[in-house]
DNA sequence: AATGAATGAGCCTTCATTCAT
DNA sequence: AATGAATGAAGGCTCATTCAT
């Protein structure tokens, strides 16, 4: 019998490679064997896994994206109060587990992806709709009808803010995100 | 018989087929024959005058950047009141030259282009720098020393409006943008 | 827990998988692992049972070819008039178990395989002679001397017959085939 | 200007070196590089010409069948006597140009190629539909109704022939092919 | 100035083969 | 005996780049 158990070990370590590669590459323009022999495999074993580049790319994604909701979800557990749900969904946007230089790299590359791939768009949407209907709900009840039209635009700041720490020549600052985004969020309450 | 004085003419059409190319197609993955194709010229001349793909890309981006500065710089012409110099550099901002599905889709790649290459990366650095520098300055008179901070998620929120705009289904609105944007410094300012 | 006697059960079923393989795909193109999985076993058992895929290939010619003279002994024993024999030999030639589409594809196939393998082309000629020199031994009381030649051409009309039916629209057709070598025999005979 | 005029001389190029080399190594498993170095070209050209490895077999396959035709259509010209024109097609079938170890090799494999490829069996479809045409327009006057039948195991008999010497350790023999073929139509003519 | 023919490096992908279990 | 995980060599194909004309 051959060694068992050995694909969900295997494609976690591909996963976490490519998202690696492409973020100490900056592009997305990494190649399968590269991908491979971070991960301490052969390139023939990440098609066997995985079925083609793209694939091993929109798992990337897909593995960043999973991430990101289960950090906010984490954070949001067990916060009642509204105001400290709006805090959970912003401190989760910014996890240090999604929020380095090298998987922030990874996310703005996965960004542009969806311009040109459907599957990657389709996640891309998922997200989106994901973090303004979260916002919304934690902010109706601070802000009433208003909360939609804030929820957007605080997630467009999460993603300004995103872009420009990736680009930024700094490792990315957590604490300062948050804050900026919270003041936004702040400063857009009624009687804040 | 060689026509005189074809080289501008050449390169401006080469440069408008890079970023419609770029744009239409999502992704840098676009090659120098497309481009050449779209600008009515042979891949050869392409290389003739820029030297090599990077290159042809970094004009691009170049241009997309001049054209934004001057954007502004037009919009700013002028207006002495201070407020109205904050709206101006917005406006600019979204100016419907640039603020087009095609051009910002080229704008997202070239953003990330910027996490690989150095010249692409300083080009988005000048470009971010003066976006902050204009923004600060225009916001001394209204809020003091808090403006290089208004100033500064005022440009987070701008890159994060062009992105999300960018990944939209609709085409990008003008209208809407500066809006946002402008609401989001209005309530920054402490007796907005 | 091993099961005895398993070994010429698995190199059986190996066989009529790679004939069944070649013959639907129509191509010597086909991957072992396609064979162990119409064969119900995994491609290493394969190798493991023949070594690698050229001795697949080979063992699946060599049991055409056996088939083949199984058919035509089966017709000719008991057989004892000269021209009976002759049409033993017919019809053994077409045969159902060897003169089906799919098996008649891999025979091609093996024929053009006898064009690059040593070892395909060695077994292809020992049929050939062995064809030839059983018409010819059937044919020299009813022709005499020129009973290797007629031997020598009907040989190659059952080839060119084996050859256009496979590449027919339709099914081989047993019947009219059997018809046409005959006719051709019995037109070679000088008083026919 | 570029070197103008090169693309006949290269396709031409190419498709001789195809053929030669799938003669050469009798099989259809040679790869575009073998094909395009013996045709002194980099593999990148052949691709350019024909666009992907599967063009360039058939290219070469209908090379192979439109030199066949034209080499009976050659023989056929000017000849009128039905008996005459029988000799030509036969004659034309195993000209020179065709005939030869290399070329018959390359045959017998685009013949197997028409298992697999449906280009390939169309252009195999049209050269059997043609050859029996010819024969059966040829043996009307010399057998009347007969002439289908006799021009259609004629027709089989010759790919026999082409099998049968493709096969044979020795060259093809031209003169011994053509006198088993018309020594068949003979003796299938009623009072031959 | 301009072309496009031509090159060749490099990538994705397939697949025969090996091997630990 | 049997599996299928894993490897890595090799091929088709693309495309930036060069160059003769």
């Amino acid at each position: 019998m051959p060694k068992l158990g050995m694909e969900p070990i295997r494609r976690a370590a591909l996963i976490d490679a490519t998202i690696a590669e492409i973020g100490a590459r900056g592009s997305l323009d990494v190649t399968v064997s590269q991908i491979a022999r971070r991960a301490g495999v052969s390139s023939g074993l990440a098609h066997h896994y995985f079925g083609g580049k793209d694939d091993i790319l929109l798992a990337a994604m897909r593995h960043i994206l999973a991430r990101y909701g289960l950090e906010v979800r984490c954070q949001l557990s067990g916060r009642t109060e509204p105001w400290s749900r709006v805090e959970a969904i912003v401190e989760g946007s910014f996890a240090p587990s999604n929020f380095r230089a090298e998987v922030v790299a990874a996310w703005l590359n996965f960004y542009v992806l969806a311009l040109s791939s459907d599957e990657a768009r389709r996640l891309y949407r998922v997200y989106a709709r994901r973090l303004r209907a979260n916002l919304a709900h934690a902010l109706r009840p601070l802000v009433g009808d208003h909360a939609v039209m804030l929820a957007d635009t605080t997630a467009q700041l999460i993603d300004g803010v995103y872009l420009t720490q990736g680009l930024s020549a700094n490792a990315p600052d957590r604490q300062s995100a948050v804050r900026v985004v919270l003041d936004h969020v702040r400063t857009g309450m009624p009687e804040a």
